[in-house]
DNA sequence: TGAATATATGATAATATATTCATATGAAAA
DNA sequence: TTTTCATATGAATATATTATCATATATTCA
């Protein structure tokens, strides 16, 4: 709910916008890519998800951080090793489009 | 066309997953958002996007060319001025998907 | 309880990015 | 052809971001 005293440009305050390219600059990184797309298969624990992209543990539970805080994917414990998997829709139609984009 | 060499992720090569990032940086800046955004409504020149996004014409000059680069925008000249309008049709899309996430 | 395994986190250093300022280019009008 | 208006661009500064390293936390198992 955009306040009346914010600058708004065609119905979007700038709240929205900063939010909105919040949003996007967790798809601006080849890292968080390679993860979301990593985790379009299903649930992965970090070990999987480290091995499969090919960055250590540290670079990746940054990222899964940042994705996470963007609720973008969501986690649960199961034992030592915790699990992650997309936590939106919209995820794989934004990754769709960026791709068709690209290929052409 | 991945090369046989590169590293791929489930189909993706790393070339491709960096086009990606490079794309959705795009989307990762509040005055390009406000810039794609504003253009929903079709082709303005350069003068109306500062006034509509209130930024100074270096800044949007500077971010227009840099939309263009990435193939998102294009541009007309028509006497002094210089028109630009949306050159993809995924744009509004991925905006759109974007939209959605923060309004949850 | 202590060791081993899996994951998270803080600090730092390297890199990338955006805005600003000054100026250049291009087109039209006087 | 000089001036004016519109846009583009290079350099510099300030800020943001990422990977790495070291270490902390959490869970299981011996």
């Amino acid at each position: 709910m955009p306040k009346k005293e914010d600058y708004m440009i065609k119905g979007l305050s700038e709240e929205e916008l900063l939010d909105l390219a919040d949003l996007f600059k967790m798809f601006a990184d080849s890292t968080r890519i390679k993860i979301l797309y990593d985790l379009f298969d299903g649930e992965k624990n970090v070990s999987e998800i480290c091995e499969d992209i090919e960055m250590n543990q540290s670079a990746v539970s940054h990222q899964l951080k940042a994705l996470k805080t963007s609720k973008l994917i969501k986690s649960r414990r199961q034992g030592k090793s915790v699990n992650y998997s997309l936590d939106d829709d919209h995820v794989k139609t934004i990754i769709a489009m960026g791709l068709e984009h690209i290929e052409e």
